[in-house]
DNA sequence: ATGGTCGGCCTCCGA
């Protein structure tokens, strides 16, 4: 069995204590990481390197960012989202390791609505669909793991009036993410579990930990080759009650070898 | 209950 994980940290130097800790209990073979806030040279890697995992990150300075651990070798294949040159911020790194292509995924939040903001991510999200269009040509096993800052239905939700109009829910993005799943990708937690309620990140503000006003934003979607050979997928809220916790948590599948 | 979210960073932006 293969444990693959993704997590958005919410700075890898303000969180190296939790996502350790959290590595020697849960043991991934993999972790996608999202949101490191800082550059390239400046990641860890010594630290994952010292508990037995290889390590490939693409930071920037200050802002997003994203890396991947994995117990097997890594070849980076893609630094950065096809389709805009001109786009200079760390949101997505491909590699080739477990005998998968995996990519860390951290789609631009989008807000506030009707802004270049938003027009950006609905960009970043068409491009990621013509890319996406491509990886299952190839007919591989591909998991796009990550931060997609998409709410998918109303059940992955607290209260869907209140997100009725943000960028992470309103019908327009919902409409985008469907579009990409209906290239031919698998959901994996909303597959294994049809309706079940659980969510993957809670606000810093209003107490939205303590009355469990979530949402589920953090998701896997698998090519068919990958879907075929998935198990299991669940998240792990335990990392959020911790102190100095990441506003997410780790969302984590397994798949057959 | 004299507080109220956090992280990076140059004092405000992004989430």
């Amino acid at each position: 069995m293969i444990k693959i994980a993704t997590w958005n940290v919410n700075s890898i130097k303000a969180r190296l204590e939790g996502v350790t800790r959290w590595l020697e209990q849960a043991r991934p073979n993999v972790l996608l990481m999202q949101e490191i806030k800082c550059q390239t040279e400046a990641f860890p890697a010594e630290a994952f390197e010292a508990l037995g995992y290889h390590a490939v990150a693409k930071g920037q300075k200050s802002y997003n960012g994203v890396a991947v651990l994995s117990d097997q070798p890594i070849e980076v294949a893609l630094e950065a989202l096809p389709g805009d040159e001109a786009d200079e911020q760390a949101r997505y790194l491909e590699v080739l390791t477990q005998g998968l292509r995996l990519a860390s995924i951290y789609l631009p939040n989008g807000n506030p609505p009707d802004t270049e903001k938003y027009d950006y991510k609905l960009a970043w999200m068409e491009r990621l669909g013509d890319h996406v269009a491509g990886l299952l040509a190839s007919e591989q096993a591909v998991v796009l793991g990550g931060d997609y800052n998409v709410i998918p239905d109303a059940v992955d939700c607290h209260d869907p009036s209140v997100w009725a109009n943000d960028a992470l829910y309103r019908l327009e993005t919902r409409k985008r993410f469907r579009r990409i799943l209906n290239l031919g990708l698998t959901e994996a937690y909303r597959a294994l579990n049809p309706r079940s309620r659980a969510y993957s990140f809670w606000d810093y503000q209003g107490g939205a930990w303590d009355s469990d006003h979530g949402i589920r934003i953090d998701h896997f979607l698998l090519s068919a080759q990958a879907a075929d050979r998935l198990a299991s997928c669940s998240i792990d809220r335990e990392p959020r009650g911790w102190k100095k916790a990441s506003d997410h948590t780790p969302v984590v599948c397994e798949m057959s070898a």
